[in-house]
DNA sequence: GTAATCCTGCATGAAATTATACATTCACCA
DNA sequence: TGGTGAATGTATAATTTCATGCAGGATTAC
């Protein structure tokens, strides 16, 4: 192995502390194998380097072994034989499926007694639950979330499908943003209006792109940078057509698997968006929700829930 | 790799914990690797496979991500390179360092619960459950799908926030549907055109209503329902002030306590609903659907996924 | 429409990893 | 002392993994 400088530090000492975290749960999976094997002293040496470095013990090669421990890379090789396998991949693979045990294996799988639509809902909960994992660092949503707040007038692109996200985040913003221009046309309208709001001050602009990529969003994106505006992208994956043509990108994923795609998580992301944009927006502007509203109920404009 | 079978499961499933378990850990630092580097198609390809299995890829073999994603065993290799490593075996290392430094910070960081915004999926994940629920009976769904497939044209309402959705609903159905009038404005415009719609031979009409619910669409359901047409709405909650004006209704729970709901589960049942008309509609009208996408493919209307 | 560029897979060679054959050493015992 | 057998290392073969040259094909630019 080429690169084992990198693997050298880590590891939780002999007097092992954590309990179930991942090293130990390799440990655990080599203890059990060492049990009841007679061993010779060289292949206890192994065993003992091994049970030491857990964490890096799923990828070290034979040889890596063999030097660490001073002995010989068949040595490495009948240890595992020893061990009662047939060969050094199959032990270590061993070691690794219990590693990913450990980091899988919270949760069962429930018992799929759903139809197909039901199946369908469930595929959008498991978009959303890889959403809010991924929206467990902050740092992302807030950054993008400033920038657009900062950005007068704040163009939104959506075309296509995109086309109802994006005046979706449109009414959802300007209760907290004093000029968001959607944008759900193509071609020449398109860079038109990106214009225009280049000129009145724009420093950013928000794209929603999700599957089928349309051309002429990317034409527009690329477009767009030309012209000086950070590109903020929502999609589906950190790296597609469209991303390349981002400045920042959040991910907010659907389903393919189904003929016609709902847009859940994309729909929560953007809520999730102009929550963050709030907090990023001066006092005197977080007021004006409030006006609105009060108009509103003025004007017995809806009806009591 | 010969034992790749033990490294197929893993993932976190449906109640997963939190942020921060090794996986998302290796995911993160890809992400940054992804950042800011052109990626050819089939590199593009590659990144999302492994993003998608963060356990098993600091395992992987090239010929292991070839294999699995479809491609050669080169395009792997020159995938290393694009991220600016020296070869294959040095972007592995790079990954399985990531990993190691996050089992060094051992359950620690597990223990922190969900931030602001991810409660605010998280309170959205517990609405399309309760959507999953109430679709385990699939008659009313069905049934409202059937009626909104046989009527010619079909009218589909919303107002203020709703509007995006109506929108959407009518992108997808028009894949399904021949003849669909999406109505967004209230007024006199609205009366207008359901009048129209209705002259043309429309029989029902499907309307979204969610919070908060706009006098102005009560007017309208009332107003259509007195024209003869069969009322259908989706709504956040079975009995409100609109659902007296519907014949049928259909519920998908939002959030109300945060300043800024989003829609994820009326846009679930949105494409619920688009599929289940799919199935209501005679064959030749389905074979449209595929019509279009191949004449999109043709034209080159969309990137490359 | 044509040329230039980029992308991609195939074939192949180089490097690394693992398994096996064989020789040597050492402990133990007659 | 010489024999026996397990243990271990050396050398090497077999397998797997990785890198690169080259040609065909697609896309883009002019």
């Amino acid at each position: 192995m080429k690169g084992e400088d990198v693997l050298m530090a880590g590891g939780q000492g002999p007097s092992g502390v954590a309990m179930a975290d991942d090293g130990s749960r390799v440990g655990v999976c080599l203890r059990e194998l060492l049990e009841g094997h007679r061993l010779s002293p060289s292949q206890r040496r192994i065993a003992r380097h091994l049970l030491e470095r857990p964490h890096e013990a799923v990828f070290l090669s034979s040889v890596d072994i063999a030097e660490a421990v001073g002995t010989s890379q068949p040595s490495v090789t009948r240890f595992a034989f020893a061990l009662g396998f047939n060969g050094f991949p199959e032990f270590r693979d061993h070691l690794r499926a219990a590693l990913r045990d450990g980091e899988g294996g919270g949760p069962a799988v429930k018992a799929t007694g759903l139809n197909p639509v039901q199946a369908m809902v469930d595929s959008e909960l498991r978009n959303l639950e890889r959403l809010r994992d991924t929206l467990g660092d902050p740092g992302p949503l807030a950054e993008v979330a400033a920038e657009l707040a900062a950005s007068r007038p704040l163009p939104v692109i959506g075309l296509r499908v995109s086309a109802p996200l994006a005046r979706f985040f449109g009414y959802l913003a300007a209760k907290a943003h004093p000029d968001v221009r959607v944008i759900d046309t193509a071609g020449s309208t398109l860079e038109d209006r990106l214009s225009r709001a280049r000129a009145a001050g724009a420093t950013c602009v928000l794209a929603f792109g999700l599957p089928r990529y349309p051309r002429e969003l990317r034409d527009g994106l690329a477009w767009a940078r030309r012209a000086g505006l950070r590109v903020a992208l929502v999609t589906d994956q950190p790296v597609n057509a469209l991303a390349e043509h981002a400045d920042v990108v959040l991910t907010a994923p659907v389903s393919s698997q189904f003929a016609f795609d709902s847009q859940a998580a994309p729909s929560v992301l953007c809520a999730a968006l102009v929550h963050s944009m709030v907090y990023a927006l001066p006092a005197h502007e977080q007021a004006s929700i409030e006006e609105f509203e009060n108009s509103a109920t003025e004007r017995r404009l809806f009806l009591p829930d």
